[in-house]
DNA sequence: GTGGTCTAGACCACT
DNA sequence: GTGGTCTAGACCACG
């Protein structure tokens, strides 16, 4: 069963992108392998305190990106492949990393102030 | 006058706050200074492609925040001073970066592969 | 349920302001009391053949001058006490008559002329 | 010359509408006849505290309904005959008769109500 | 030309 | 179904 502890829900956008970016790191991460079970709608809607609706959405997505099968009546669970698994990897990696450059770059600091900057913030979520 | 060369639209959250979140970089970048002019709300939103209204909330945010002043039939422009930039730049710190870093370690890399992965990808936007 | 039948929307102001002043007025004429439901943002801008938004913003004003209460989900409804009431009676009378008054008197009619003009036309609406 | 002492800018509606109104209003009165002149734009919008340009909207709104000429050089002028008087009169006394009724029927008052509270205001404004 | 406001349509989260 | 928000286009008054 995926567990959904370390999940933090903040605004940056709509509450059923956040479900599923957490996935996908999580499968990134390797946390989240072939064949694990979700939770069910019900049980992560009270966990997370958000309406049913919202989750539906989140796994309906997953779904539509083949990431996740659901069959009425059962469980839902994450179906991947080695291809799939990069796939999903590379992607988050582009765009976080992305982000990050993109910020930096407009903040008008070299390469190398980023790299400090992110080591020193890498280092001090350490403790 | 404040330029949006490098300004690269994501779906990162509301285009405003895109806008917003750009000028503060540009503030704490020391690239966006006192006095500076801001393009006018037609012309910012032909160049980047949105409705005017779009822009006016941005500004009305800033302005909201004291960081630009906007007159009836005159152009908006940026008024800070010294505290109010060091201010800008700690939130800005505090919220972008600690949050992507975060996501980098969601995802179970190490800081050498973030390094080596954000290396790459600024290079290439370099082009 | 509020009724709106009797609403003529004219070109005086913004449209979100004859719906502002239009519950003022069932207000004033008891027509509408504490507790009453408001029809929903969609209902109503289907009857009245406007956008939802413009109903947002009549209802936003009203929650601002809390005379109506609105919370996600849930139908909004009228919260009045009796002074409220009075109070909104009185600005309605205020704005309203003394104005309409003021017009006529622009104008240059003399108040019989202004009564049988009223009769004729209160009577002509009745069908 | 057209005097402008008694009008009272409010804001119910564009600016320009009620420099129209004004003169409409004047015309039904008797007090604006054939063949008076308007004051000149920039005289009228010092006067007015108001742009020149929306000086220049009502102007031209009042000569589309051919209720004034405008000629390059010279003053505007108003022209009137006998049957365009009684049109303005009539279309305004409607509009603002309607109103009235309008807003007495929303209050839930009768036409004995009615009469009885414009009779009251009209004399209250007499001394 | 400038900024300010009104109306419109689509999307999101919640009961 | 409900209300809340974001984006869009047109209009108004001003320098």
């Amino acid at each position: 069963m995926i567990s959904f502890e370390q999940f933090i829900m903040d605004d940056s956008g709509p509450i059923y992108s956040q479900i599923v970016r957490y996935i996908k790191r999580g499968i990134a991460a390797g946390a989240i392998q072939d064949g694990d079970e979700l939770p069910s709608r019900r049980m992560l809607s009270a966990l997370l305190g958000v309406n049913p609706n919202t989750i539906q959405k989140a796994y309906r997505l997953l779904e539509d990106e083949e990431i996740i099968q659901s069959h009425t009546g059962a469980k839902s669970c994450v179906v991947l492949d080695e291809r799939r698994v990069e796939t999903v990897r590379n992607q988050l990696l582009e765009n976080e990393a992305g982000a990050i450059v993109n910020a930096m770059k407009q903040m008008g600091i070299s390469l190398e102030e980023a790299v400090a900057l992110i080591s020193r913030l890498w280092n001090s979520g350490e403790q």
